[in-house]
DNA sequence: TCGTTCACG
DNA sequence: GACGTACGTGAACGAG
């Protein structure tokens, strides 16, 4: 063996991410979770195992991240800016991936403000200069700027044969040399640079040059030879998108080459001698290993089959800086409104007698506009239990009530509070009280929680909902839809608020909100309420400002308490019937398994479509064809119905298979476990800001997405059913959508065919092919979904199974004759490219940010949704009037008893007696049919179709 | 977490 | 120059 001395150095941090999503949660003997430790503890097994074979380590350390920023931070201060953070069961195991480094008794080495890989680099750099090999393992693109031969140390007689760089990716098992990074790229190592700075990273928010990603990047240093030259060369370019694209991110990338370029200079912290690779003295290891349950390689330890050992002295002084505290989130730095002090948490009252009780309430009738906010167990309103109130009557003016704290741990003293009942009653007349505005952000949550103590919260405002009638679409979606507490106050008060799971915890060692600390918990409720007050002092005056008041005053505001009653009404489902169907569906899902298994000669994951898809198209051969990005075969519906058709028997099987599994796994099983053991009914929740074009959303579970279509599927359906004695009613409007489309877009033939109760597909059909036939209808059909979508000629090319051209000669025939259509498309994105937003016949705006997008597929992406918000969302707005005026309307017709469950987008559902489903099918029908009056005449008649019955099925 | 698939309007 | 192509949702699942 030559006495080439080879470093190895391990890139731990980039390690442990991959770890983490590779491996299963493992957790050990004390439930920390240890998976991703567990990956890294294998991988530094492996390496210590290479120690004395050919181009294995003489030396080796690890190096991890000190700190989220670094000097390139200093150079682009949004660099990282879109990391997402780390998962939170993956946050225990960053202080293990020291402990298992020391227990190899390995250096570690970590540096504040720099970056593992520029650590990496200078040790690179420092190593090659020496003639040392080093290997570097990690699989970083970044990284790959260093691989090769140093050419620098090549011809110098100290340093004979010059070092060479590698890297080495333990999961894959696979080396990198300059060859595998020229596949990549492309380009040679030292060109990996420029190619990084044009193509950017959106993972580190590295910027480099919009619309040039890997492709063109690469092409463009093949061609010119580096950035520089390439940005140098784009005045003389043809004109084109992409010479437009490089002048204009010239400065982008300049910055972009700066903050991919390694540090190769850094201080060395430790010399490199030092990580000499000896044995490794066992006892650490084994410690280690057996206080995380690592019995396999703990049995291989003790069995003596490894042990490399003891390299020099670790860094004991890095094991104090374990514990460092995480980052605090950027402030945002926007200015905070006028005459409003800054948010100050130690300001706030934590009220636990009824003398402070009786003061606030006092001060907070004498404020009239007071923000709300209830804390509870859980998340869900209507299983949770109140933990507390906390109230807000000016800015850093606000308390928190506990009510439920304590109590989990019995010998624990409880903390000193009102009694519930007691501060229930003496808070109800100030929570009812008309002359008190109550505002809170998402407040359907806190009327359903208090309507469980007999308090109905009125009058009420919320944050939210003015937030999503100002603003939908304007922001990403998320959580909330951009419309969260935590990001409004970040957006319009540049505050950044404390977070549940910095009071709760989260994973498994989260606590119910009842048992946090009273100091903690006051600042974090009342400065919920305290932020929501806020909030409600900026959001509120842009409504008139921006014409927000007709939507939120006469259509969102008062759909809350109609929606949160929804809620808490539920709807009965019958449980044995569910389990009836999933045993049923158990069975024949293991028979077609079976017969799955057999066609392919193999058993394999059918619910993998990745797996699906090499049995079909590799091993079976059928034609069939990869799609999408990721390269995988497709096989969906459309792909097995056509294998089906050319007689592939597996196919008919795997569909059967697909909606059997799909129906137990979401419906059968789910609908079972969603039952309230309390009212023994399943309650949804909706979301009044879950779709940007207006319409609700429902979750957990969504009750607007139970089967209809199959008969298979309609046996759910009749598991819902009305309490004894009562029948469910559902009322649809009939084509509302294409209604509304005929009278938004002025379409004279469709009209009439409405006002006279015609079938519109064949009316359709009979404009555009002159003949109705089931044929020429169906198509019309099509069409005529197509219109409400957006069309283009490949969607319905595509749809009808025709070409391009003869789906663009039926669009122009369409126009033509419904030239109404095409002059509401043409105004519709006129307005929304002049405005930013599309409007609905009642005012709801929906924003379309990227409406002029210079990527061509977001921005026909968004004209598309422009022109099919106007209507889809006019629909919503007409349901929503009619669903706030229905219990007003039923109850003055005596029949306030019937119980409003359910909404589906254009379909109302209700249970009562059998015996009042006459006249309150009259009522019904009437709030429906007339739900536009008087705010907007609509010229074509709104038509209601109600049906009754014992299910859900039945009563369509 | 992401992509795929599929349930609904 | 290729790509993916109808609008709006939510849930489950496999894979990395």
């Amino acid at each position: 063996m030559s006495d080439k001395q080879h470093l190895y150095l391990v890139d731990g941090s980039a390690y442990i991410f991959r770890a983490y999503h590779r491996l299963p949660p493992l957790t050990n003997p004390e439930g920390t979770p240890v998976g991703a430790v567990y990956g890294y503890t294998t991988m530094l097994w492996k390496l210590a195992e290479e120690l004395h074979k050919a181009n294995g380590p003489t030396h080796l350390a690890v190096i991890l991240d000190k700190a989220s920023k670094s000097f390139r931070n200093d150079i682009y201060e949004d660099y990282k800016a879109n990391r997402p953070p780390p998962p939170e069961d993956l946050v225990p195991q960053f202080p293990l991936i020291r402990d298992a480094t020391r227990a190899f008794s390995l250096p570690c080495i970590e540096e504040e403000g720099l970056e593992a890989d520029d650590i990496i680099a200078s040790y690179a750099r420092a190593a090659t200069r020496k003639g040392w090999d080093v290997t570097i393992v990690s699989s970083d693109k970044d990284l790959m700027q260093l691989v090769g031969t140093c050419a620098e140390n090549k011809d110098d007689p100290e340093f004979p044969g010059g070092g060479c760089v590698d890297m080495l990716d333990t999961m894959k098992n696979q080396r990198i040399g300059p060859e595998e990074v020229a596949d990549k790229f492309g380009v040679p190592p030292e060109k990996v640079g420029d190619v990084l700075a044009l193509m950017g990273d959106s993972v580190d928010n590295i910027p480099g040059i919009f619309g040039v990603g890997p492709k063109t990047a690469t092409k463009l240093i093949q061609e010119h030879g580096s950035l520089a030259a390439a940005l140098d060369a784009a005045p003389d370019m043809k004109k084109s998108k992409l010479k437009e694209r490089l002048l204009e991110g010239r400065e982008m990338a300049e910055l972009s080459r700066i903050l991919v370029a390694l540090k190769e200079d850094a201080p060395l912290p430790m010399p490199m001698e030092d990580f000499r690779l000896n044995e490794i003295p066992p006892q650490p290891l084994i410690d280690f290993l057996s206080t995380h349950g690592f019995s396999s390689l703990l049995k291989r330890v003790e069995a003596g089959t490894g042990s490399p050992a003891r390299p020099t002295e670790l860094n004991p002084a890095k094991a104090d800086r374990d514990k460092e505290a995480a980052p605090s989130s950027p402030e945002g730095n926007r200015q905070p409104l006028p005459d409003m002090p800054a948010v100050d948490r130690s300001a706030y009252i934590c009220v636990q007698d009824e003398a402070t009780l009786e003061d606030w309430i006092a001060r907070a009738f004498a404020a009239r506009e007071i923000a709300v906010d209830t804390e509870t167990s859980a998340l869900d309103a209507m299983g949770a239990d109140l933990t507390g109130i906390s109230l807000a009557i000016g800015p850093n003016e606000a308390c928190y009530i506990p009510l439920g704290h304590g109590g989990s741990d019995m010998f624990a003293e409880k903390p000193a509070q009102v009694p519930l009942e007691r501060a229930v009653a003496l808070l109800k007349p100030l929570l009812e009280s008309d002359a008190v505005l109550k505002v809170g952000q998402n407040i359907k949550y806190d009327i359903n929680v208090l309507a469980r103590h007999d308090i109905a919260l009125a009058p009420i405002e919320d944050t939210m909902v003015l937030s999503f009638d100002l603003d939908a679409g304007r922001s990403e979606q998320g959580i909330g839809g951009g419309h969260g507490m935590d990001e409004l106050s970040e957006r319009h008060l540049g505050h950044t608020t404390m977070k549940f799971k910095d009071v709760c915890g989260t994973g498994k060692k989260a606590i119910p909100f009842g048992e946090v600390p009273l100091d903690k918990a006051t600042e974090y409720a009342a400065e919920d309420a305290d932020v929501t007050w806020r909030l409600y002092q900026h959001l509120r005056p842009r409504l008139a400002a921006e014409s927000g008041t007709r939507i939120y005053e006469r259509v969102d505001r008062p759909l809350i308490p109609v929606v949160a009653g929804m809620e808490r009404e539920g709807i009965r489902v019958d449980r044995d019937a569910l389990a009836r169907l999933s045993q049923e569906f158990s069975e024949r899902i293991a028979g077609l398994e079976k017969d799955i298994h057999e066609i392919a000669g193999e058993e394999f994951t059918i619910g993998s479509p990745k797996q699906l898809g090499a049995i079909l198209f590799d091993k079976m051969g059928y034609k069939g064809g990869r799609k999408g990005k990721s390269g995988q075969y497709s096989t969906d519906q459309a792909i097995l119905e056509k294998l089906a058709a050319q007689d592939a028997p597996i196919a008919n099987k795997v569909l059967e298979w697909r909606q059997l599994a799909k129906l137990k796994s979401t419906y059968t099983d789910a609908l079972q476990a969603a039952i309230n053991p309390r009212t023994n009914r399943v309650h949804t929740s909706y979301s009044l800001v879950g779709a940007q074009t207006g319409r609700l959303s429902s979750t957990d579970p969504n009750l607007q997405n139970i089967p209809i279509r199959t008969d298979i599927g309609r046996q759910i359906r009749k598991a819902f059913v009305p309490e004894k004695g009562n029948v469910l009613l559902a009322a649809d409007y009939s084509q509302i959508e294409l209604r509304l489309a005929a009278h938004m877009a002025d379409v004279p033939p469709l009209k009439e065919a409405f006002d006279k109760g015609e079938d519109i597909h064949a009316r359709t059909a009979e404009e555009l092919f002159g003949t109705v036939d089931r044929d020429t209808r169906a198509r019309a059909k099509t069409i005529n979904f197509a219109i409400l979508y957006g069309i283009s000629r490949w969607g319905l090319a595509g749809r009808l199974g025709v070409e391009a051209d003869e789906a663009q000669a039926m669009i122009d025939r369409y126009f033509e004759r419904f030239p109404g259509i095409q002059r509401y498309i043409v105004r519709t994105l006129e307005e929304v490219r002049e405005k930013g937003f599309s409007e609905t016949l009642f005012g709801r705006k929906t924003w379309f940010p990227r409406i002029g997008s210079k990527n061509q597929n977001e921005r026909q992406g968004s004209e598309r949704a422009a022109i099919n918000a106007p209507i889809q969302g006019t629909c919503a707005d007409i349901i929503k009037r009619a669903m706030a005026r229905m219990m007003p309307a039923l109850t003055e017709a005596g029949l306030g008893h019937v119980r409003m469950l359910l909404q589906v987008h254009d379909e109302l559902v209700f249970e009562l007696p059998e015996s009042d489903v006459k006249a309150a099918s009259t009522v019904i029908e009437r709030i429906m049919g007339e739900a536009a009056l008087p705010a907007v005449s609509l010229d074509v008649p709104l038509a209601v179709e109600i049906g009754t019955g014992a299910s859900w099925d039945d009563a369509h």
